[in-house]
DNA sequence: CAGCCTCGAGTTCT
DNA sequence: CTCGAGGCTG
């Protein structure tokens, strides 16, 4: 990709017109290329200054030429291509995570849960409850989607909701089958990619020999060589896939789990052979206790067991809350502990002022990883564990990845030690760090006037869930906000004025601002609920803020209620504290935000520069009970309370407690009381159980 | 009023 | 991932 020779040099204001378009030509598709090797093949074919000239004088020339200005030129492009180099791929059902036991009792609470959930098993405790217990394999979950039984994508679990797109490493593992033979449209296969403990060893030898970095433990090798964006390199690694689990299917496989599992197996799928099907508690635990002391000897890493209820019906039917099934539970092994010292307590300040103390530790392995921190919690954990500075603690990662401190060894403390006095002050602004009756956090009193809350709120504005400016990370906003480029989001959308400062930061240049500058213009326009979230207000996370955004549609409408709301007698108060999840804890919150006159400046400066898109329904599925409002009453007969309440959630109703003049329907079991002559009262329609069963049902 | 469940806020390391 | 708090249910 050399220039072209003797143009480049050239003077701008001595170039021809005719000149300067050949050479405009050429610097877009000099720069596209650049802007390729960096991006998609993570390999920058030169230095970041020489891009820099490029770029200039791509831009020299256009200032003196603005008639020349190509479509494709590089100043006009924006946006950049996604960060780590992989796609996103939304996967077409959520990859659920699972809840956690520990104890024996946590596998009996399991049991019982289900029983309790499933009618027929709650109403006849001598009934027979399968569940399949199988390994729980320490690798990288992945989803493998096969159409007409070729592989097609495959992706990584991500956050549940969204993974990335790996199918080109997928398919240099050998596990994972290139063709399936059989008649299933779309079948996407869930599994483990893992790498044996032998071929971990090896690869690290290798490694080492090569100069390059040796992986901790197996589970980050597989994901190390997952993330490969070179296939070729992906290849060279000794993966390995057992699939465990299916999401969006054309044909159902089978009955039950095991059958689907031997299916899979049919299929061409290494399915783990160790698995057994347990019919009782004493079973599972059996089986637990075998795998655990079994563990050391498998060729792989385990970290427990997962059990699922067999039937796949009561699967379906137990459904799941919130991001884990009710049908399965994973039972992890003891994690491993570790000794340390603890040199000394940090205190941070989060951004709505609370102030955590954090465990500053002599580096030490835990499971593989070196951790050096730890977060303590609050000052009421302190005192209960009596930690103090210069105490050896004992360290384990909670499910492996979070530490935590379990307690100390009291036999080797000093006879000078002292109980850790918790700060009365914000360590970032003095101000006074006051406790509510009550609650267990202490919180910084600033307000406005604290810089690290500010610093906080910023990044948290930036972040994932909110305005999400890809390229703006904690670092940077903190160092924007202390040279004060950024003191308020409205700031954020007003930084392309200030380009020049930007570009001349240590670290930056040209390349770097401008992707920063565009990865901004792109979220000049955001949905309702992410703006509302992005505000920060207390207890106002997602959940809250789609609520709200779902309630009054426009950010008008919802500023205006907001300030409405501040009269506790009126008729904004009651709307919002009628809202499902929204009561007055969370709306005194709500109304203090817009109650304060620098939050309002503040609001409208941010309006100023963004689009607040009135918030879209998301297409829900359509049925006869969506948007209606049921209640139950009485006890159902085939299926259990919070079973129907889960389902007729689903279909898009609203489940209230009692019946009044919003009522759709009441949908009554045998034995209806009050609720049932309320209804007829009030003219609400009564469903019978068995109506209620057809209305979902169609 | 107690006991669930959900949500928010805080945290670690690669 | 975990803990605490808020809100709803019975």
């Amino acid at each position: 990709m050399s220039a072209p020779g003797g143009l480049r040099d050239r003077d701008v204001d001595a170039l021809s017109a005719e000149e300067a378009a050949a050479e405009l030509a050429a610097l877009a598709d000099e720069i596209a290329g650049h802007d390729r090797a960096y991006y998609q093949d993570d390999a920058p074919a030169i230095a970041d200054a020489d891009y820099d000239r490029l770029r200039r004088r791509n831009e020299a020339i256009e200032a003196r030429f603005p008639q020349l200005v190509r479509a494709d030129s590089p100043s006009r492009r924006i946006g950049a291509p996604p960060a780590g180099g992989f796609a996103k791929v939304v996967h077409s059902r959520p990859m659920l995570s699972l809840n956690n036991g520990f104890t024996d009792a946590d596998l009996a609470e399991f049991v019982a849960g289900v029983r309790r959930y499933l009618k027929e098993l709650a109403d006849d405790p001598s009934r027979p409850l399968a569940i399949m217990g199988e390994p729980k394999i320490d690798g990288l979950a992945v989803a493998l989607r096969y159409e007409d039984g070729r592989f097609v994508v495959g992706a990584t679990r991500g956050d549940g909701i969204e993974g990335e797109d790996i199918t080109a490493n997928l398919r240099t593992v050998r596990d994972v089958p290139d063709r399936i033979d059989d008649t299933l449209s779309v079948i996407e296969v869930r599994g483990e990619v893992y790498m044996t403990r032998a071929d971990f060893e090896s690869l690290n030898e290798r490694q080492r020999d090569a100069g390059a970095k040796v992986f901790a433990n197996p589970r980050n090798a597989a994901a190390g060589s997952l993330r490969q964006l070179d296939p070729m390199v992906t290849a060279s690694r000794p993966l390995r896939f057992f699939a465990y689990a299916w999401g969006e299917i054309s044909t159902p496989l089978a009955d039950t789990h095991h059958g689907a599992l031997d299916r899979l197996t049919r299929l061409g799928f290494a399915v783990n052979p160790i698995a057994r099907l347990c019919g009782s508690v004493e079973e599972m635990v059996a089986f637990y206790h075998e795998l655990a002391a079994q563990r050391s000897e498998l060729p792989y890493d385990i970290d427990g067991c997962v059990f699922k209820v067999d039937r796949l019906d009561w699967q379906e039917r137990l459904g799941a809350v919130s991001r884990a099934p009710r049908w399965a539970i994973a039972q992890k092994f003891a994690a491993e502990r570790a000794e340390t010292r603890l040199s000394a307590i940090r205190i941070q300040v989060g951004r709505t002022g609370t102030v955590t103390p954090v465990a500053e530790l002599e580096p030490v392995t835990v499971g593989g990883v070196v951790v050096s921190r730890a977060t303590l919690h609050n000052e009421d954990e302190i005192a209960r564990k009596d930690v103090r500075v210069g105490d050896t603690v004992i360290v384990q990662r909670a499910g492996d990845v979070i530490p935590q401190i379990i307690g100390i060894v009291a036999a080797r403390r000093g006879d000078d030690s002292e109980p850790y006095r918790f700060p009365e002050h914000c360590p970032e602004c003095g101000s006074l760090a006051v406790r509510e009756p009550g609650e267990v956090a202490r919180r910084c009193s600033g307000g406005l006037i604290c810089p690290a809350q500010a610093v906080e709120r910023l990044i948290h504005f930036v972040s994932r869930g909110a305005y999400d400016i890809e390229g703006f990370g904690d670092r940077h906003v903190a160092a924007f906000y202390r040279d004060g480029l950024v003191r308020s989001p409205a700031d954020i959308f007003r930084l392309h004025r200030r380009v020049a400062e930007i570009r001349d930061r240590e670290g930056w240049g040209e390349r770097s601002a401008a992707n920063l500058l565009a990865a901004i213009e792109q979220r000049r326009r955001v949905p309702l609920d992410r703006f509302i979230y992005a505000l920060g207000i207390r207890q106002v996370g997602e959940a809250t803020a789609r609520l709200l955004a779902r309630t009054y549609q426009s950010y008008d409408g919802w500023r205006e209620a907001m300030i409405a709301a501040a009269d506790p007698a009126g008729e904004a108060y009651a709307e919002l504290t009628a809202i499902d999840q929204i009561g007055p804890a969370v709306a005194a919150d709500l109304i203090a935000f817009f109650r304060e006159p620098h939050n309002l400046e503040a609001l409208d400066a941010l309006t100023e520069e963004v689009t607040v898109e009135d918030y879209v329904m998301p297409a829900a599925r359509a049925s006869s009970l969506s948007g209606k409002t049921v209640v139950f009453t009485g006890v159902l007969s085939t299926m259990t309370r919070s079973e129907a309440k889960a389902q007729a959630e689903a279909l898009g109703a609203k489940v209230a407690g009692s019946v009044s003049a919003k009522t759709d329907y009441l949908i009554a079991g045998a034995d209806a009381g009050s609720k049932a002559a309320k209804a007829r009262a009030l003219g609400v329609r009564t469903l019978s159980e068995a109506e209620f069963r057809d209305l979902i049902a169609g």
